[in-house]
DNA sequence: CTACCATGTAACCGCACGGTGTCAATCACG
DNA sequence: CGTGATTGACACCGTGCGGTTACATGGTAG
């Protein structure tokens, strides 16, 4: 399942919490961070430290995966070579805007 | 490729930059960070936001994947309830000491 | 040699992240 | 009914994140 914002990963990490039946407190102390956070971050609060959800992931065996955005799966022809391009061309127009989250 | 820590991150996060021929302030401009955060993140800060990141990934045209962290590939059979119980044995026994970042 | 660019790093600062502690609401028990 | 567990929300606080600015270095042309 493809990560647009925290958002995606707070109710990946929720519902696996739910299924795994454990209380935020056992999450918390598993993972090292305080119950307080686990809260926070199941809402969705993007400025989340990234190592502490990769800590709260790692508790709940659920693993990130760093992939290219064009590439569906895998890299068949020309591994990356295609999209640098296309990335250079956005690049020239220029001015950044996103802002999906919270 | 898979993240264990945040370095993983980094360092593609760097490859891919000097892929694209851009430099800091470029993609810090594109991200919408300063170039200090870019700079301290490709170095492993394990305390970037979480939502920074995301926008740094989205503006190299890099993807976060969340999966099963024991499903290697695909969840064929019954998607995931072995491992389900597999985790709870290790919830019995305690104590978190998961720190390989910094 | 002198520019110029890219990058690391320092100092400074506002502000909010994350931890601790607490309370109320909710739900599931017996 | 009461009791306990779970969770959201609050106040409080210290620390450091992230932005800005500035400087030093190393590489690369010219």
């Amino acid at each position: 399942m493809s990560v647009r914002s925290i958002k995606d990963v707070a109710a990946a990490v929720r519902g696996r919490r739910h299924d795994l039946g454990i209380s935020q407190v056992e999450l918390a102390r598993r993972a090292g961070v305080s119950r307080k956070w686990i809260s926070e971050f199941e809402a969705g609060k993007s400025t989340a430290e990234f190592g502490l959800v990769l800590r709260v992931l790692d508790a709940l065996a659920l693993s990130l995966e760093l992939r290219d955005a064009s590439s569906t799966q895998d890299g068949p022809s020309d591994r990356g070579a295609v999209d640098l391009d296309l990335l250079l061309n956005r690049f020239r127009a220029s001015d950044a805007a996103e802002a999906g989250d919270e």
